[in-house]
RNA sequence: GAGCUCGUAGCUCAGCUGGUUAGAGCGCCAGGUUGUGGCCCUGGAGGCCGUGGGUUCAAAUCCCAUCGGGCUCCCCA
């Protein structure tokens, strides 16, 4: 086709009508699913200060090292966010939320923007929902999140998924384990690819998340960080498996599951889809405990995740899930004439204010071809206004399903539609 | 960032090893029904075959480049 002159962006797409209905039942059921669970929305920028993420998320990730729409205004520097919980900690921090007391209990939905080669899954500006709860140390915080997360799934009719689990360790047990790592990679390390060879310099516990086939036989043999968890985080990761199983949320250990972003201590999840392809995590996170003092407050435990809307929906269409309800529009005007379509203009707000939707031709086309449109638009009832009607002050309402009409006057119409 | 693959009407696609005005189904518009949709019939609009260059008497068809999509790697949602 011949190249329009504009178009969007690489990796950006258009929602368009037939395709919102669906993201529109999504919000829904978050938003009814987070009530529940006696969530708060917070609404955050879509940019921040890019400082904000790079030490929220981290410097040495992929994402703050090559993936950031970033610029610069004057003095200002600018990011189209990345993710949400740097700057809904942000918020937290910002506002002093914690003065509202208890714990916060955020969610959020939106936007993010990581710049990306996109494939299916993959999108530079997608979208996430995602929740957090903030200012609680206890695995109960931990075990709700996941539950909140899996609620919405539920919800939706997601359910071949698998819940993986860790514990990525506070900063003593991360410590001791990276040692551990170092010393155990080290020997075999002139057999190792080239990346793990890097990374076992920079960021040791990223060699186990390796897919090159080379590195497998000695991952599989490596020291697991379960077992350099100090005592008081190895209670915490108990305690979280045993609520789940309280809670039958079924979920598999993963003790090499490390996540991608570098403010996650303790518990660490990813639920996978197996109908996504390569990128098959629908969501993940986990605990954050560092981030909030990280980034100027006060030391503030916190757990949270979040979940691709895109990735959703891929799952949804390969399991022919339908989030969409037909819609139905309850009156269709049709007119004859200049005068009816005045008469049909003036009536629209009669039906609508009586909690019907209803919708007329502005364009003057034939009676068939409003009959037509009408069909298109999926109404239940039309009435026809002509000459005869106006004249006799009764009006043709045909039931387009029952393919039936007979006449009224316009109140008696109002009446049956309404009852 | 790397590899593979694809790119023809609004959509889904057909066009064999290059050969006259580029096709189908769906959708859209109109007519058959001078006041009635969904079914059927008829007609119409809509493509310089992603873009640029090359080979050739001749290119949607072959070659190169480029852009875009898909898949994989990396990483993640």
């Amino acid at each position: 086709m011949a190249q329009p002159t504009f178009s969007t962006h690489v990796g950006m797409v258009d929602i368009l009508p037939g395709e919102v209905e669906k993201w529109q039942a999504l919000e829904r059921i978050i938003h009814e699913e987070a009530k529940k669970f006696n969530f708060e929305e917070i609404r955050t920028p879509i940019m921040e200060q890019t400082e904000l993420i790079a030490r929220g998320v981290g410097q040495l990730t992929d994402i703050v090292s090559k993936e950031m729409f970033a610029f610069e205004r004057g003095e200002d520097q600018y990011v189209l966010r990345p993710e949400c919980t740097a700057p809904v900690a942000r918020a937290f921090v910002e506002h002093h939320l914690e003065q509202r007391g208890g714990t916060q209990n955020l969610y959020y939905i939106g936007p993010m923007f990581r710049a990306e080669k996109p494939q299916k899954g993959r999108q530079r500006q997608f979208h996430q929902f995602g929740a957090e709860v903030i200012g609680a140390d206890d695995p109960a915080a931990d075990v709700d999140i996941i539950a909140l997360m899996m609620s919405i799934y539920d919800r939706v009719g997601i359910s071949n998924t698998s819940l993986k689990i860790n514990s990525v360790g506070d900063p003593e047990s991360r410590k001791a384990y990276t040692k551990a790592l170092k010393n155990y990679f080290r020997p075999h390390l002139d057999d190792m690819s080239d990346i793990s060879k890097e990374r076992f310099e920079k960021n040791p516990l990223r060699i186990l998340d390796s897919k090159e086939e080379e590195d497998q036989p000695f991952i599989e043999d490596a020291p697991v960080i379960t077992d350099f968890l100090t005592e008081e985080t190895e209670a915490h990761y108990a305690r979280v498996k045993e609520l789940l199983n309280e809670l039958e949320i079924p979920f598999e250990e993963d003790p090499y599951l490390v996540r991608g972003l570098d403010y996650y201590t303790r518990t660490a999840f990813e639920l996978i889809s197996p109908d996504l392809g390569a990128q098959d995590a629908l969501g993940g996170g986990g605990r954050y405990d560092l981030l909030i003092e990280e980034i100027g407050g006060q030391h503030t435990p916190a757990v949270g995740f979040a979940a691709g809307m895109e990735r959703l929906f891929i799952a949804c269409e390969e399991l022919g899930i339908d989030l969409v309800e037909e819609e139905m529009l309850d009156v269709y005007i049709v007119t004859l004439g200049e005068e009816a379509r005045t008469w049909g203009l003036k009536h629209l707000p009669k039906l609508r204010k009586a909690g019907l939707s209803a919708s007329m031709d502005y364009i003057g086309r034939s009676i068939k071809a409003q009959m037509k449109d009408a069909d298109r638009e999926n109404a239940r009832h039309v009435i026809i206004v002509g000459g005869n009607e106006l004249a006799e002050g009764k009006f043709t309402l045909r039931n387009m399903k029952a393919s039936e009409e007979d006449s009224y006057t316009f109140e008696d119409i109002l009446n049956k539609l309404t009852n």
